[in-house]
DNA sequence: CATGAATGAGTGTTCATTCAT
DNA sequence: TATGAATGAACACTCATTCAT
């Protein structure tokens, strides 16, 4: 098992670094997507060590041997479908924001999007975890993908904090890293561990701890009548299953 | 041939079921906990998969067979060391709180501790999560040792509120599972991705979220005397099974 | 379809008998030469076992089936440079003498012929006899060409003993074998190994153990003022670097 | 397949290098032992490429896994028997020589000699010759043994020099490099690729050739007295750098 | 003819586990 | 108890060869 070039840079280039560097044909091109969505579908199913090589050209319906056709390694596979999965997440983090909205409203929808791609995410990312101890690689990849979302917090935070809504005197990063894991971490014992929860009620509590915790005042109404401790009869939408 | 240890704890009983089920001698004893920590040791530098059974002898400085002397399988011996980070995790997350404190300060030591025990304890945690997929075992002692502290954490926040401190509106168990995950989380990519924290800054932008969070009134200063300690004697009621 | 190649020589035939039995094109001939020069390159780069057929079509610019098309496998393209190489070695083998020369003359012309087309054929040679054990048809063509230089020594040291130049009693055909392979041997270990050796030095006591072996008389000067051993004040030419 | 130390020294340190360092017991000398000796009669019947190392355990009657325990690798296997081939070809170098017999007899005496233990091992000393190539380890082997040789013919030659007995003008090294491989050529020829010979027939041209080349009088009859030294008293102008 | 994707049998190596001593 | 040799199932990876286009 070597690792050859494995920095997490260059991916165009690595890309092409098959036998004799020719791009591939239109049919190698299926067939390789055929492979990196049996590779991630087995990945999540089973974990990247108790996935067999066998058994992911069997779900692509290939041929043992096709496999290394396109990879070096399983490694390598592993690889090619943590550049989706980041390529995913990027997008996600990118996602635009209700412009005009108030605050509350904000970090509403920024922390409903996150939890509906992490929905969708959280099996390959904790697959890309585990495998971090034993290659730098993935933990670069799961460091990279951690930093989008913390950074687009922090640019968040501290916008607010020059709007004068939230707390100037929060340090915006450490305080991104701290609500970005609190989102991730409620998101993994949620999708990944099974524990039950009523997603209003995840959605609401995340976003009051969040917007209160930087500082906002949610005194009033910050949201879809969301409950706040002024409210008096305010049935409490947070439920738990 | 006889189950002297009948003291109703299953996993008691089930430690001594090696060979002939006799209970271990003073020698047998001290080499098993050898073995314990040898493994603990090889699991926290090269991870559960990458730790060969051989590897954990050596360090021990025993043979290889005798590594079946006292345990079933690897796992086996993943579910000792298990036990005895449960063990660890479960005095931590009772250790006592300054009883007449105001409510942030509070927080804040029960954060310093936490953070004190995951430093210590991180990479393990990691282990036993990494192996959770696989064997339903650890995804159970994973979620049994944060319920530890989510549940701690609960009592706490079901306290405040009923004190009159906390927003009573917030659900406590939905606020503690995200809280909890918040500082476990920030701990992880602290202690484990190797992520550079200030520490004090760390506690402090803890405690502060944590606080404003569940609505306690901050207002008068950001640090150590702060939150009005309007609590009078307030027995905490919060309780684990 | 047809064999329009009916030219006797089985090997010629058995040439033509890739694909639907049609002669080559001019651009297939191309081709095919273009591959066997590849072919021949990578082998003495690397020997038989360890050049992969990618590695021969990579070298000639063509796709990976494109070998295929020119042979039946791998074997089959070791047989079509063994091929040449036998014709280049039976050229060598068959180059004339310089007629009306000195037996030791004659000698050390032969050897330094032969030294100069083993120098460029050694490891092609070697090839042919890693493979020998596992391919008959490549022993053969080992023995083969050994018995071209042979036949021709046997028949040499014959004519020196018709001539009475020679020892009568040496039986000519081992004597042959024997004088071929310490010359032979001699150049494996020179050219191949990579032992030094001072050209001059080689081939004058390669000729003097040669000549005087069989019998020659060379204490005149039966060479170009080669070092005998009645030579009072003859400057040795023989050196070694 | 990594050569993590292979440069053929230090072969104690090397053979201590299992697991766990401990030196064998003596089931453990002896399966290793049982390996060796199965491996070297895989390898000679059909080469190390070609033999699997199933093949060697099955016939040692052990499992496949057991070959790990006391190699790293096959190269490490053949590495062994290697080493024991080199052993067994050193003594027979070492072995000695009629005292105070007549030069052709000695060079007879130690032909013979030679052609006896390279009949044992003809097939173990191609297998070296065929891995050298792709492994400089054996490379060097294979030059080590030919060196046992050729230096103790180079300094049997000095000695018939320094004598009186043999041309002073020969470069002993480069005669004793020419001579070795004459005969260790023809030994390949004969017991390797089954050219058939008469045993005294060789014997006698290969000893005939051998004396006579080096200057050795044989005049007086094929065998036994001989040698008249009539080289008067040439300098030996031959050098070698 | 040329291409390059697809095939799958084959093989070295690993390592948890067993077992005789 | 302790030892360390023995076991064998399992698996990643290779590569000559085939084949559809």
């Amino acid at each position: 098992m070597e690792h050859t070039a494995g920095n997490g840079e260059e991916t165009e280039a690595m890309r092409e670094r098959r036998l004799d560097e020719r791009p591939l044909t239109t049919r190698g091109r299926r067939t390789r997507n055929t492979l990196v969505q049996a590779a991630r579908e087995m990945f999540e199913e089973k974990g990247f060590e108790e996935t067999r090589v066998a058994e992911i050209t069997a779900r692509a319906r290939l041929a043992h041997g096709t496999f290394y056709t396109y990879f070096d390694s399983k490694d390598d596979a592993l690889h090619e479908v943590a550049k989706g999965l980041t390529a995913e997440m990027f997008e996600a983090s990118r996602s635009g924001e209700p412009p005009g909205a108030a605050p509350v409203d904000r970090i509403r929808a920024s922390t409903e999007r996150f939890l509906s791609v992490y929905r969708d995410n959280a099996r390959m990312m904790h697959v890309v975890e585990q495998v971090s101890p034993r290659n730098p690689r993935f933990a670069h990849v799961y460091l990279e993908i951690r930093g989008l979302f913390v950074d687009r917090i922090a640019a968040g935070v501290r916008r607010f904090q020059k709007e004068g809504e939230a707390d100037p005197a929060l340090d915006a990063e450490t305080a991104a890293s701290m609500l970005g894991g609190m989102v991730e971490h409620f998101a993994r014992v949620w999708f990944l561990h099974g524990q039950e929860h009523d997603p209003d009620n995840a959605l609401e509590t995340a976003t009051l701890l969040w917007a209160r915790g930087i500082g906002l005042d949610v005194s009033g109404d910050g949201g879809t009548a969301n409950a706040t401790a002024t409210v008096p009869e305010g049935e409490s939408t947070a439920r738990k299953g």
